[in-house]
RNA sequence: GGCGCUGUACCCAAGUGGCUUAAGGGGAAGGUCUGCAAAACCUUUAUUCGUCGGUUCGAAUCCGACCGGCGCCUCCA
């Protein structure tokens, strides 16, 4: 029984789908007009992480993720550069694709972008006209938040209260400074659709709840992004659809924590950030879910180099036993079959992902089983195969398939078969050092290949050599 | 000022009334194995959970006060 933490009703609740066969799951994405860094990619993989985990639990997952390329900073972008704003978001489109491809997020199911969905983002803004929850000043549209009653349910904020803090912007043409764009007028030389109101572009959140609605329906089961997004993002969004469909939104909301630089939070706008294909020349895909995996998703998380190292070591561990596991079923022996509770660690797994997504718990429920099954190949002489395929099921279905820590189809070996060749070629010549009892020249073979970033390993079946990243 | 989150070992981090006199990872120390390494395994590293009170047969876990950190309230994952 999967429960989550809902923002709205500010409760763990228990996961109970609108349509069992299918999970509606929307993600706010990228706005497309830089890389995206290290700290947005937690969101994006942890919502990658709660969704494999609703796949784990056999549910078919519609999971939609918005591409916003409509956007004043896209503007600003694209006239810094010189070029179109439509070659700007093409190619962080694709860097984005790019680097979550690398970072092993599966693909969703739908990537809407609001240049595509001009119709529907219109006539969702005119449906709230006509209901009266927008109003029209001289080509802006802007949502009337006082109309709403539920305004502010999801943030916990209160109009009054919003008002008192007055860090808004005062604008002559709204009503009330927290009223919201939900189209803008164009200026000279901006990018523009044509409206019932004139030519222009939609405001921010508006293209979410007409791209929700399109692809998911007017009520769907879950909403997620980070925490800076509940207000006035997700806000708006709920103020925007709920006027319009006079249903309820959405059932569950879920919010990630931020990445903190030196326990500050990673912004664009504070320069303090790391963009995730920098980390990833450093970082592999693994150590880096690995990292967002060991903690919890709704909490703060500090970034360092020490921390992303010390997330790497540990993977280590899992990846020695892949390894090895690989290289068993490759032998294919028969022999004795240990005694294993497989059945109690698939539970200890699910029982922590159920608690709300308890990623660290679960991660140590994989080390406690490596450590376990370390333990029997440690003390048996040989271990049959059938027990080492188990083994790599369990590893498959719940480090690899749903935490995307571990891949078993790496190649630890190069690519390269020359390369590989002429390894075992050092190799047989080490040993037959190691056999004269030249451990001079066997040591100088181990130590340049190590330099090389080519680790090699003595055991009693023979040495085995892994490549690592160099 | 309002709202929300948070304070657990050298570091990261679970646990939120008795199964825990506190998981897991990193680091450190010692040991087994090895020609030596590496890997793996074993052992050690919090009688204590920001501080002070309270509730309870029993609290890291509930309540109160205080101290500290962070976030949102403006674009931001």
């Amino acid at each position: 029984m999967l429960k989550l933490y809902n923002t709205l009703t500010k409760k763990v609740e228990e996961f109970i789908p609108i349509d069992p066969n299918e999970i509606k799951f929307y993600v706010c994405g990228p706005t497309v007009y830089d890389y995206f860094h290290i700290g947005n990619a937690r969101s994006f993989v942890m919502a990658d992480i709660v969704r494999r985990y609703l796949e784990y639990k056999g549910y078919n997952v519609k999971f939609v993720m918005n591409l916003t390329d409509v956007d004043d900073k896209i503007i600003k972008k694209s006239n810094e550069e010189r070029r179109n704003a439509n070659d700007v978001t093409t190619d962080y489109i694709n860097a984005f694709f790019e680097d979550i491809t690398k970072l092993k997020i599966k693909k969703a199911t739908l990537y809407p972008k609001a240049t595509e969905h001009m119709k529907e983002i219109i006539d969702m803004i005119k449906l709230l006209v006509d209901k009266k929850f927008a109003y029209n000043a001289d080509g802006n549209i802007f949502y009337d938040v006082k109309k709403f009653s539920g305004y502010g349910k999801l943030s916990g904020k209160n109009i009054e209260e919003l008002e008192a803090g007055s860090r808004i912007e005062v604008n002559e043409e709204k009503k009330d400074p927290l009223d919201f764009a939900l189209w803008k007028k164009a200026k000279d030389g901006e990018p523009y659709w044509e409206s019932p109101w004139g030519k222009g572009r939609p405001g921010w959140h508006v293209e979410c709840s007409a791209m929700s609605c399109k692809h998911l329906g007017k009520t769907f089961d879950i909403h997620a992004g980070g925490n800076d997004l509940i207000f006035p993002h997700h806000e708006n969004e709920i103020a925007q659809s709920e006027a319009a469909n006079d249903k309820q939104f959405v059932k569950y909301w879920l919010h990630f924590g931020f990445l903190n630089i030196n326990e500050e939070k990673m912004s664009k706008s504070l320069g303090n950030f790391f963009t995730a294909r920098e980390v990833l020349k450093k970082y592999s895909a693994e150590a880096i879910r690995m990292f967002f995996a060991q903690a919890y998703y709704r909490g703060p998380l500090n970034f360092s180099d020490d921390l992303l190292s010390a997330a790497e070591k540990g993977l280590e561990k899992i990846n020695n036993l892949v390894d090895k596991i690989n290289l068993e079923i490759r032998k294919n022996i028969s022999g004795a079959k240990p005694g294993f509770d497989f059945d109690s660690y698939y539970k200890r797994f699910e029982e922590a992902m159920d608690e709300d997504l308890n990623t660290s718990q679960a991660v140590a429920v994989i080390f406690d089983f490596v450590k376990e099954v370390n333990r029997i190949i440690a003390s048996s002489e040989s271990v049959d195969v059938n027990f080492y395929d188990d083994v790599k099921t369990f590893l498959t279905k719940t480090a690899e398939n749903v935490l995307g820590i571990v891949d078993f189809n790496k190649k630890n070996a190069g690519d390269d078969k020359l390369v590989n060749d002429l390894i075992e070629l050092l190799i047989t010549l080490r040993t037959e050092a190691k056999q004269n009892k030249n451990y001079l020249l066997s040591d100088t073979i181990r130590n340049r290949l190590k330099e090389l970033g080519v680790v090699l390993q003595d055991s009693k079946e023979g040495t085995s050599y892994k490549i690592g990243k160099n």
